[in-house]
DNA sequence: AATAATTTAACGATCGATCGATTAAATAAA
DNA sequence: TTTATTTAATCGATCGATCGTTAAATTATT
């Protein structure tokens, strides 16, 4: 038997992406190996290499595909909500969280590859992911650099300030399961309040009675 | 030969530690081979058993004796800070976040171990590791409810927010790097800001045009 | 002499990768 | 419409290398 009915290669490629994702995120790269992989799929392990050259290859194939659809999934959120408009940094700074967290809670498997793998990448495959990372976190820095511009955000250091809230936001993944005490939306709203506050300043910091005023 | 004039057990050992500290945090558990380490002290692999069971008892002692020694030195620092007083929970909260960064900055290695390599861990070890950080988080949580109780902190969800703050905090070491732009006290006092910042509510959100009335 | 520390040498298992053979499907020729 | 050819996909088998680990011998310290 060579190929089985009702298989191509595109769809097989796919289901090997697919197996891939879920034992690296589970395992990791290195303790995936090529055998597992191929019985996890429903092939021999030759059978791998004709879709990718080499384990390595497929590695950067699905680190190189996640920040691809990262960066177009946000290019269309923002063509979506904001078409024609020219909306405030705050805005801006709330969607992108919000854009951030719904992406990374429903692709929690490719996220923790994306950044947990990054050391075995080879150097060549390293770089090209890592400048699709710094393009990701330029189009934080710029809503945040404009906050500051324009007097609406009170932030010392951009790219500390960026930092921050990537970590914050993609930490998620490493508590929040579906089903659980808290609704993926209640997360979201959480989080994004919380990066709000971070990004503005709060006023009674140097006039502490007026908090009590509050309540 | 056998027994290098001037070495004993005890202090090979822990050049085992720390050679594994930097294999695993380079390469990953997986990666690393006990070849290589062995190659690394500047032994035969076959001496490593000498000091270690097994490949996995050496990853467990490793993340057993952080997750230890970040507990005991929290208590250091409280036992310091506060002796005798009774802080207040935005002090504490503050004391713990640069409590948090200085420990995290000066072992980036075994903290990058002790979140990554959950995962190469067997059940046994992975259930004793998570109940010590566990621990770590309670104590962070403990501070943020006494922080609501008494009012002084405006938080929607203890557990959530108490991951964010972690999750931040101890992202910073996947970019700081000693003799970078920021040095680490400039650093920790810009997270602590943070922090604050998440704990505490903007007092003007409902009051949007005494914001600039700050400047 | 007893013990602790390390060596040399080797075990079985598994690793990523490759080979030629085989077959299904697509395309071209008759 | 039939036949011939090509291309894509998978298989079984296997390569040399490396893996974690162990046994036995050797050396140094107490």
């Amino acid at each position: 038997m060579a190929r089985t009915i009702g298989s191509n290669g595109e769809e097989t490629a796919a289901r090997i992406r697919g197996c891939a994702l879920e034992l690296i995120a589970s395992q990791g790269f290195e303790a995936m190996s090529m055998r597992g992989l191929a019985a996890a799929v429903g092939v021999q392990s030759a059978a791998l290499y004709h879709h990718f050259a080499t384990k390595q290859a497929l590695l950067a194939d699905l680190m190189m595909s996640h920040m691809r659809d990262l960066l177009t999934a946000w290019q269309t959120t923002c063509a979506d909500h904001m078409a024609g408009q020219t909306a405030t940094a705050s805005d801006r700074l709330d969607a992108f969280a919000r854009f951030h967290i719904r992406y990374h809670i429903s692709r929690p498997q490719e996220v923790f590859i994306a950044y947990m793998e990054l050391r075995s990448l080879s150097p060549v495959h390293y770089n090209a992911v890592s400048e699709l990372r710094r393009d990701y976190e330029n189009l934080l820095k710029a809503i945040l650099q404009d906050g500051v511009d324009d007097g609406s955000f009170q932030i010392d250091d951009i790219h500390v300030t960026a930092m921050a809230i990537l970590a914050m936001l993609t930490g998620i993944t490493t508590w929040y399961r579906p089903g659980g005490r808290l609704s993926a939306s209640a997360v979201e709203m959480q989080y994004a309040a919380m990066v709000r506050r971070m990004a503005v300043d709060d006023i009674g910091e140097s006039l502490p009675l007026q908090r009590q005023a509050k309540q």
